[in-house]
Order: C-alpha cells, then structure tokens, then sequence
DNA sequence: GATTATCGATTACACATGTAGTCGTATTAA
DNA sequence: TTAATACGACTACATGTGTAATCGATAATC
C-alpha cells in the first residue's frame, strides 16, 4: 500500500488532515482559495485517493464524506527522508540551510529545532 | 526556465552534479550500482534534461559531453522550500523531526546544524 | 573495403497526472 | 409534480514520465 500521491493530490490532502470528514464540495470550498479548480477536479482527485487507498469515505445520505485514511505524519516521515535522500544523499544539515536561506526560519522553528537536536545528543 | 525535473531525471542529475562532464555512457556506467537501467533509458533522460535546459552539452569528437547547467543548490533550494511548503506549511522543525525519527542525523549533521542555527540567531 | 560496434536522433508505448466534461439518478424547490 | 440541482460514476484527453527499441551515420576492426 504505497499510496504515491501526486503534487496535486497532496493539496487535497492536505485540506482533509487539517479538517476532517468533508463532503467533496466542501473540499472544493477550501481549495478555492489556492486552487483554481473546478468541483470536478476535486473529485476525481478525490476519487483517486480513495482508489489508492489514502482517504476512506463514509456515507452521508446521498454524499461521501471523506477523511484520510494515512496520518499526514505517517506520509510525511518517508517522504521527507526520500526527498532528502535524493537530494542531498540523505544528509539533513543542507536541507535546513537551503530552508534557512529564503528567510524561511522563524524564531520559534530555530528553538524548535534546538530542542529537537538537545534530545537527540542524548 | 524553470526546470522541472522528474524522479528519475534527478538521478541522472546527481551523477553529473558529483562529476561531470561525462558521456552518456559514462553516466550510465556510474548509474549502474543503483539502477537497472539500459543504457537506452540513460540517453533518453540526458536528452530531456538537455531540452529542459538542465544539462548542456559540449562536443567531444562523435559523442556529447555532459555537463550541469544549473547547480545543485540553485535546483536544491526551491525544490527544498516547496517541499517543505506542500507538506508542513514551510514550517522547518517537523521536517528536521522526520529526518531525525528515521536515526537518519549524524553527530555531524546535528553539529553542523546547530552552527548554522548559531548564525541565524545573530 | 566490408562488417560490426557506437552514437545521436527519432519513435514507441503504457501508465500517471492535471484538468475537466457527460450521464443518470436522486433530491429539493417551485 | 415538474424543473432545476447536486452527486457519484464513467469518460476524455493532452502532457509528463518510466522505460525502452529502431534507424541512420560514423568509426573501428578484420
């Protein structure tokens, strides 16, 4: 069950891990303000998780409603690793510098990740 | 110019980003430890990464050199905060913790980290 | 010089992906 | 109760990707 998810398919996911069950338009609805799609694409991208088995749906009288059937965590420690695998040979130190680099790290990520490094020293 | 390259295209990529230029065969040779590819396929993804503007190419009596047209950390850095962006909201720490969770840090890597956090701070 | 091995160029082809449209049915509004 | 609407199912279609094979020219070998 590898559930490869394509770029698009993610910015679907990525509404139902933050809210979930949603009816297909209301997906829609949250999408729109990124996305311009119509409610078609929705669905069949929508349809398309389900088929690979990363969103379930449940019934709501004559409507799916949908939630993810894989964590965005559960996705999202692979997938991070593969990417900087491919990248940077697994290494993390560049991966943090190139997110650095466009301004990106806010104080509290910088605390964040100090904590996170303090634990793992032990 | 933006240069979308796919999956199998970066591993092609990563072989001239250590080392270039090289012929095609030459690539398809240091290729061979990881995938299983023919040669063929090799060509074919030196070719569109030629279109794409991703490598250029430079004579060598009948056959191509291979070179890089755009460097790792030009390609890298985008790539990096676009990923992080789908994924956490371009929030760092849950992308440091992933890489973590998999004991994928070296001493060095958090080391190296945490002098780069170091600089930030000032 | 004829044969074979190389190369680049061109072509192939199935499956994935982005981005919808159509059809039939069920429901709600008038 | 009929017309408009909302859904899911199915279909569409261009482009991207993974993975090659074929063709024609050149170079190296016999």
């Amino acid at each position: 069950m590898k559930a490869k998810i394509s770029q698009s398919e993610l910015d679907v996911m990525n509404v139902l891990w933050r809210e979930s069950p949603l009816g297909a338009s209301e997906v829609a609805t949250r999408l729109a303000t990124k996305k311009d799609w119509s409610d078609r694409t929705v669905k069949t991208l929508l349809s398309r998780l389900v088929e690979k088995g990363a969103l379930s749906t449940e019934l709501d009288g004559r409507r799916f409603l949908y939630t993810p059937a894989i964590s965005r965590d559960s996705y999202a420690g692979p997938a991070t690793r593969k990417f900087a695998e491919r990248l940077f040979g697994g290494r993390a130190a560049p991966l943090v510098a190139h997110l650095a680099e466009g301004n990106g790290l806010t104080d509290e990520d910088i605390a964040e990740i100090e904590a996170l490094l303090e634990k793992l020293k032990k």
